[in-house]
Formats: C-alpha cells, sequence, structure tokens
DNA sequence: TACTACATACATTCGCGTTTGTTTGCCATT
DNA sequence: AATGGCAAACAAACGCGAATGTATGTAGTA
C-alpha cells in the first residue's frame, strides 16, 4: 500500500502527530525515537520524514495543533475594550483549566511542554517561539491592565506586575498539576483557585 | 597521577558535580554524555564511574547541593508557631528569589530542573523525590494556615487552596524567570511581586 | 507520464556500561 | 621505624546497541 489519496494522507499525517504525542510523553522528547513514533503510528520512518524534516519539526507540529486554539480564544478575550476585561480575564484563566483537566490531547501535549522536554538543540527555535507567545500574550495582559487602571481601577498596582502575577500563576498550576495530577481534582477546584489568584489584582 | 588523598579525591568529585552543571545547562541531561562531563571536569569517564553510579545519581548529587541547604532554611521557618508564621513564610519566599537570582549555582540547577531534564527512564525515581519535596512543602503550608485560621486570621480561604497558591505561584516564577531571566529584575522586583502574590492569603 | 506518498536499505555516529590495568595512599605488622 | 599488602582512585580499552539522515526503490494517482 503506497500513494494513498490527500485525504488518506493527511490522516496518515495525523496518525504520526498521535503517535509522536503518545512516544514523547512516554520516553520524553530527547530519547523518543522516530522508529517507535513510525511504529506507533503503523508506518515507516520514510513517512515520517516525507510529512516532517526532523524530530524538532514534528514537535512543532504537534503544539501547534493545541496552541492555534487557545490562541485565537485569548486574541478574542483581549480585543474586548469594555469594562470587565478583568473579569473576561478571569473566566479564559478558568475555562483554561477547565479544558486542561478535560482534555486528554491538551493534557499530553502540555505534559510533554513542561515535563518531557529539554530545550536545547534542535528544540532551541521551539523555544524562542514559545518565549515569543510568553512575551505577547503578558504584553497584552499588560495592555489590559493599563486600560483597566485609566477607568480607575487597580489605581495601587503596577499594570506589568499584575500581568507577570496572574502569567506565573497559571503558568505554575499548569505546570504542577501535570506533575502530578492526581493530587487535584482541577474541574472542582479550578473556579476556586482562580478566584483565589485573582484577588491578588482586586 | 592516580590515587589522590581523600581530600583530594572529594574535590574531584565536586569538579565532577561542577562539570555536570554547566554540561546539564548547554545539552540537556539527556543529550549530556558523560563523557563531555568528565572532559569539562579535566578526568575521564573512569573518574565518574567511579564517584557515581550513573547518570541519575550524578543528576541527584548535583540536586541534593542545592536543595538540602534550602530544606533546611525551610524547616526552620515552618517549625516556629507564634502568630508570625505567615510573614514568615512570605520573607523566606522572598529571600528564595533573592537568592535565585544572586546565587549562579541555583540558577544554573534551578534551569537545568525546569528547563534542562526529562523527568523519564532514569530520572523516574528523582522526580519520585522532587513529587514527595512537594507534597511535603504543600503539606506543611496547609498546616501553617490551619494554624493561622485557629488564631481567627484567614477565616474564608481554604488551607489547602492557600498552600497550593502559594506553591503554584512560587512555581511559575521560578519556571518563568529561569526561562527568560533578562525579561526580569528580580532583586528589585521580587518584593513587590511577593507583595502582591501574598495579597490572595490576606 | 510525472509526481506523490511512502517503504526499504545503507552508512555513520555516538554514548553507555563494563572490564581490565596501574599507581599510590594508608594501615597493620614486626 | 621500616615494610609489606590491600584497596582506593582513577585511566584506558572493549563491546554493544541504538538512532539519525540520506539514498534509492516502487506503486498508485492525477
Amino acid at each position: 500500500m503506497v500513494r494513498r489519496t490527500k485525504a488518506e494522507a493527511e490522516q496518515t499525517r495525523e496518525q504520526i502527530l498521535d503517535a509522536a504525542e503518545a512516544v514523547f510523553l512516554e520516553r520524553g522528547v530527547a530519547r523518543a525515537s522516530l522508529e517507535e513514533i513510525a511504529q506507533v503510528a503503523g508506518v515507516t520512518r520514510g513517512a515520517v520524514y516525507w510529512h516532517f524534516r526532523n524530530k524538532a519539526d514534528l514537535f512543532d507540529a504537534m503544539y501547534c495543533r493545541v496552541h492555534l486554539p487557545m490562541q485565537d480564544l485569548f486574541d478574542q478575550v483581549m480585543t474586548l475594550a469594555d469594562g470587565g476585561a478583568v473579569e473576561a480575564l478571569k473566566a479564559f484563566c478558568a475555562q483554561s483549566l477547565q479544558c486542561l483537566a478535560t482534555n486528554s490531547r491538551r493534557q499530553r501535549v502540555y505534559t510533554i511542554l513542561f515535563h518531557r522536554c529539554e530545550f536545547v538543540d534542535g528544540l532551541r527555535e521551539s523555544n524562542n517561539r514559545l518565549v515569543a507567545i510568553r512575551d505577547s500574550w503578558l504584553g497584552s495582559m499588560e495592555d489590559l491592565f493599563r486600560r483597566e487602571q485609566s477607568l480607575g481601577r487597580l489605581t495601587d498596582v503596577c499594570p506589568r506586575l499584575a500581568a507577570i502575577t496572574i502569567h506565573t500563576a497559571m503558568i505554575g498550576i499548569y505546570f504542577d498539576y501535570l506533575r502530578s495530577p492526581h493530587t487535584y481534582d482541577l474541574p472542582a477546584e479550578a473556579p476556586r483557585l482562580i478566584d483565589l489568584v485573582f484577588r491578588c489584582v482586586d
């Protein structure tokens, strides 16, 4: 069986990405072999090298699959300029955690990002892109808090520090939850956690 | 030159640990070879295998070198039972960040822990130990907040959630700072950051 | 027919764990 | 106080597997 139709080829690509998630999660990105990924996907390394240049390219594609929808949602939240911006941000954070707790793909991919990869060698550029996303999100949140201040709210906290606090708080929850998910009941605790976190910018 | 005195052997051990820090940081733990570590330390792999069983053992020793002093300090802070416990915890957190910003060894080791290693295969047991430390610290902080409640403070927040919030906030700051240190002025911002974080348990 | 979408084969590199060899510090014995 | 033996503290060599990138083969499709 060779030379599938375009749709079949796209399906093969998705199978390889699914396999990459599983193998990265189990072995870690560095020790994961493209051979094993191919086997899990039911193909050979030839197929992997056809769809992706190398392991780093595969990694990027895997990450994009879960990041792009979230990026869209974030942009949507940030562009609303009315008074309830902080509440909208808060809702976004809560929903993000809820999604993390229920969507197993997001769970796998973010576990890989936080606990199963080393950003050196081939993944240096991937890391640069992640840092750029961080800077962008941080900047957007800082702008949000600055706008809030111009409306007379939050007069006693620096917008940048507020943004950093919220950002690092979310990072910390992601990191800690994905390290030991069984110690959390995230669907139940997420709202109260977010409430606590946002008390510092209230 | 073989068979050094005990003091010289201990110095060799320290040199190997120093080299491991440097190589782990540059290549990541998985892609770091014991050969390169030995070279940087000015010895051969024979010396490395004499002092450590394997890479994971070397990793553990490297981590212990920075963790044990901090653990002592934490225990000291937690055992004081008077009324200023939260303030003491707050001071500990601030000092922890200050130390991270100024102590280059701590910076290297925690950068490795957060961004340069995959906790799979040989590092699974190391990870278990890290999780055990987390559980212990979290438990201590929960006890602290519970004691605080029995004194009539913080009556509106769950002690466990308060502990999780502080813990994840610190984790997040560590993670984010070590990912892009140049975007922070940690010595200057640490106190204000900690102030903001602790507003949610005040 | 030309190109896509793979499979197969090849060459090379690299790192690990172990084993063996060597020299010297240290301690018991006389 | 001298000495002999043992083990510490490494160095050097061996054997092995495993993974990567590329090059080539091949069948179906448009």
